[in-house]
DNA sequence: AAATTCAACTTGTATAGACAAGTTGTGAAA
DNA sequence: TTTCACAACTTGTCTATACAAGTTGAATTT
């Protein structure tokens, strides 16, 4: 008969809090129990308690100060997203007011031969998911951005509506996905006809390029994206 | 009388391998010395060692496993890097041929009136470091970056050697100094009449921005960096 | 009222020991 | 020779204790 492997004390220790700070138990700015109180509640030693917290600092949730205690963190942003930030003065009060065009709504096609990364067998064989969106700044386009991702799994993805309008949250809350990497090269290249008449812009001027390749916590799965960026007035950040 | 401060033993231990590493005593893939080993070492408890290794795999220098020992790991992606990928198939084959020259050693100034970030009266009070540096392929010049930080609490800074010509390297090693986050910004500008000196181009000529604010584990302090690419031949990674 | 002292908190460092559990090579058994 | 068991290593978890050092607020002194 073999036995149930208990879960280790700290560990239990460090969910506890790590679930209690991301539900919002403990807020930013706020105090956690301090180690002695942490010891007598789960009886346990301080050592123990010291580990789960050194642990969860590790991760960014939270500081600790001497004298003083462990204080929760702002998180960390998200690697996912490219943010367009204004650059001219101008433009700076008008942050917020960025709209997302499909050109192209999620279609289910195979990969093109030229792709510009390597891909699996798996991932060729399970066709390509594309889709194309520009960013607009009122009448002024700002970034053209062609996404692909394999059809892994994806059940009905082409037909869902995307959550917020967002299809990383789509990705998470429908399909469990979350991004857990990027690898992301950036270059300066002159407009060519096509992004000349995208982006408003004059055959050669140029044009930031953002391709990304982001890893997922799912085995195999990645999302590659292309984008496109008239930076005269915003710069963009990642 | 005040009492000298003596430094903690598991910092001693810590900085030791951590120089050790960097400097390749220990290469990728190597043991590190196991725990017990270092406790004779040092005469020390195994907690203490145990400290030291913890924070080294916090830094991301080594993986620990359970009934083997300290491994050395590949050197993450560290945040801190710019790295240049070869774009064209010529250029691939070059890649590990970028040579860094100094156009400017770390000289003291005056921070500029218009710098492009804000500044703290301490970091205005310490003065700036300068420096410029151009990485080159062979006789064609790919980057230019300027960096500056401020001189707070950096003994002789502008006048030590650089550790394997790297200045994070050295900043680790001899300040303990770890960069833990970025802010950075991406543009494509026309070349003017400096950048395209700088990295033989024609005036008007495509050229990659990156902007970079760099946080590091000393609260106040951080480092800046303005790098100007030809992304002709090369992208960037980040 | 303002300044100082101090007690009671907090986390940081360190010790010495114990047992659990994964890894590896050696030597005995098949 | 191959297989297996085990000893001798490794790191992981945990305890109980001690003192150092930073923070805070209340009591005391000025």
């Amino acid at each position: 008969m073999k036995k149930l492997k208990e879960t280790a004390r700290y560990l239990t220790v460090q969910k506890d809090l790590r679930r209690s700070i991301i539900e919002g138990k403990y807020k930013v700015g706020d105090l956690l129990p301090s180690e002695n109180e942490l010891c007598s509640k789960y009886g346990i030693a301080r050592m123990t308690v010291r580990n789960a917290l050194s642990n969860l600092e590790s991760e960014g949730l939270i500081e600790r100060q001497k004298g003083k205690g462990s204080i929760v963190k702002l998180k960390r942003k998200s690697i996912e997203l490219l943010s367009i930030k204004g650059f001219t003065e101008i433009m700076k009060s008008r942050e917020s007011k960025i709209d997302t065009v499909f050109l192209q709504k999620p279609v289910l096609l195979d990969w093109e031969d030229d792709f510009y990364w390597p891909l699996s067998e798996a991932e060729i064989a399970a066709k390509c998911i594309y889709l194309k969106r520009i960013r607009m700044s009122g009448e002024k386009p700002i970034m053209m951005e062609k996404t692909y991702l394999s059809n892994m799994d994806l059940a009905n993805f082409c037909k869902e509506e995307f959550i917020n309008k967002s299809l990383f949250d789509t990705l998470i809350v429908n399909h469990d996905i979350e991004m857990t990497g990027v690898v992301q090269k950036f270059r300066a290249i002159p407009a060519n006809a096509e992004l000349a008449d995208s982006l408003q812009l004059n055959i050669g001027a140029p044009v930031l390029e953002i391709i990304r390749k982001l890893t997922t916590n799912r085995e195999g799965f990645f999302v590659y994206s292309f984008a496109y960026c008239n930076t005269d007035d915003f710069t963009i950040e990642a």
